[in-house]
DNA sequence: AAGGGTTGCTAAAACGATTTAGCAAACAGG
DNA sequence: CCTGTTTGCTAAATCGTTTTAGCAACCCTT
């Protein structure tokens, strides 16, 4: 049962044939490198019944690629994330990628490590979710011309790859029909983070807030803490701002601790408070009443994302793609006043 | 802003020493192989001016360890899955490893596919849900004598390492809870799968049936539709079995699935229908009423799982470790009569 | 029959680390 | 002073591919 695992210099012997002939057939070369059809038959024949698999690290050492594609997330657990995941596994698949992954829980020392653990393993090319403090990393990629694409969030004023939700536009949107639905006193609960995704989200409802001449109220937290933390301060940030008709926030996660903390105060959606979360969530749609929210087009994202990549991968594009997409606003009965 | 990335022989040329004393001193040998701390000193000094980084595909190469993990799933946008994913890739990078996934979808030949990538890619180790039809690739490995656990299911009667839920067992308290709360007509709705784990949830829905004295009702369906067509045929089901006054669903994504078709038909739970779910989901506490639901011990499955990986790993124990753990049953409101 | 092109194949170098085997100098012991 | 051991280091082999450079044989063409 003990099965030999054969390399190259064992075909080669035992075919009596030069492993360059054998590595040139194996390579789809044959014609190229003129090699008799009657010699590939043969090769071809005798791998097929040895069932011989060439050793891919030799190959990617010798080659310098690794089919590898690296991707790096805020959270995989995070189904905006694992979906995302998932949709890019399956396309970069097809192409004989596979996906090497790292979750950074916005924690920039662990974000960079992730960066250079990819960068040490030489991986062919990368889509990433940066989080502060790795820009030095991204430019060192960047200017190695390593292909890469980030999304979720870029930097500012770069020449990177990127592929984003306009987040401000969505957030602007998501007041405009808080508004449009009667709501007054509409509070935005958000992340403390400088992050260019929460920032815009933060830029759209602000100026949606001033365009409709309302007063604004946003409650901050941080991202690292435990769902019961933020639960606790979202249900302080409720009781102190009593007038609040309507809560808008900025990510499932907080949507899902607000509706717990709402939960907690027995208050009544959408008339005694609607609520609009920034992402989508299965949880919404079972919720009673349904919870309205921005959809981000994950489908889309995924399909450029990879576009992109391997468009880079392949011919080693230089063009820069960078992408803004819009969301769709899923109007559901939380948001319509009764 | 060119930099150049060097190799050892580079720093061997500019240092005036030979490699192999370099590898040594990287490698923390300098002690066991007598190298004077000058010239450590001097080395490390450099290394670290230079910014020196081993070049990982050719020292994979040479040791045939990647310092790899390949974590294969059903699907990692699945919350389980991904939570599952989350907590293992924490675990081994503290240790050094990477995660390389790949999501089956349960297709057989989908996961042939991945082992058969995973094994030319000689990863390190592996954590395995397996689907039918790669027993052959599995005992390849274990034959091999490569890490290897799986988890979440396993081949009955066979030498693999496994960490699993205790499906027969959890399914049966599943019935029970719903028989001490006074449900007679109990249905099951599952996936038509020769999957361990599902024929034991199934074994343990029909045992405690058995048990009670009470007649099962089992609607089985495919694994691979599409969500609406999984609503379709629960509304289906539902509406043929009238005399129902629970129902138990045997994964998370067929329980929302299963909500979404109670809402459809306009049935309240538990009122008209008692509701029960094998596997939790945040969707189902946020859900009103609150949905029952068994949990999975995510966290020790994770901690288990890495944790006989690393030790087979590390001393190549051979000890075999088959771990079943219990579930949780979560009582909520959607299971108990009002 | 000489020169040039084509055909069919291969030897050997290369990738960049780790590891084995061993050399020269210094030291110690009698 | 000679022998044997320890110290401190290194040359060269090695891992298994891919790729470069080129050789020998054959076929034309004139």
């Amino acid at each position: 049962m003990k099965k030999k695992t054969y390399t190259l210099a064992d075909l080669a012997k035992k075919l009596n044939v030069s492993a360059t002939s054998i590595s040139f057939i194996l390579n789809g070369k044959a014609e190229e490198k003129r090699i008799s059809a009657d010699l590939k038959e043969k090769v071809l024949r005798f791998v097929e019944e040895v069932n011989y698999k060439p050793n891919l690290l030799a190959r990617s050492f010798r080659t310098g690629k690794t089919n590898i594609i690296g991707l790096m997330v805020e959270d995989i657990s995070n189904s905006f994330f694992s979906k995302l995941a998932r949709l890019i596994e399956e396309k970069a698949n097809q192409y004989g990628y596979k996906i090497l992954y790292g979750s950074t829980g916005n924690v920039p020392d662990k974000a960079k490590e992730l960066m250079q653990m990819f960068i040490d393993r030489r991986l062919d090319g990368y889509i990433i979710a940066p989080t502060e403090g790795i820009r030095d990393e991204i430019d060192q990629l960047v200017n190695s011309h390593v292909p890469l694409v980030l999304f979720d969030r870029h930097y500012e004023s770069s020449q990177h790859d990127y592929v984003v939700l306009d987040n401000y536009q969505c957030a602007f949107n998501a007041v405009k029909h808080l508004v449009d639905n009667g709501f007054k006193e509409i509070g935005f609960v958000t992340i403390n983070s400088v992050q260019q995704q929460m920032q815009q989200r933060l830029a759209g409802y602000q100026a949606a807030i001033e365009a409709y001449g309302l007063k604004p109220y946003i409650k901050l937290m941080a991202y690292n803490l435990e769902d019961a933390k933020k639960c606790k301060l979202i249900v302080d940030f409720l009781k102190k701002s009593k007038q609040l008709d309507a809560v808008f926030f900025s990510t499932n996660y907080l949507s899902i601790n607000g509706l717990r903390a709402i939960k907690e105060l027995g208050l009544a959606i959408p008339k005694d408070l609607g609520v609009l979360s920034f992402d989508d969530h299965v949880a919404f749609e079972l919720h009673n009443p349904t919870i309205t929210a921005i959809a981000q087009p994950i489908d889309q994202m995924a399909d450029q994302l990879i576009k992109i990549l391997l468009a880079k991968l392949s011919v080693n594009e230089e063009h820069l793609h960078q992408i803004t997409l819009p969301g769709t606003l899923i109007s559901r009965n939380s948001s319509l006043k009764q």
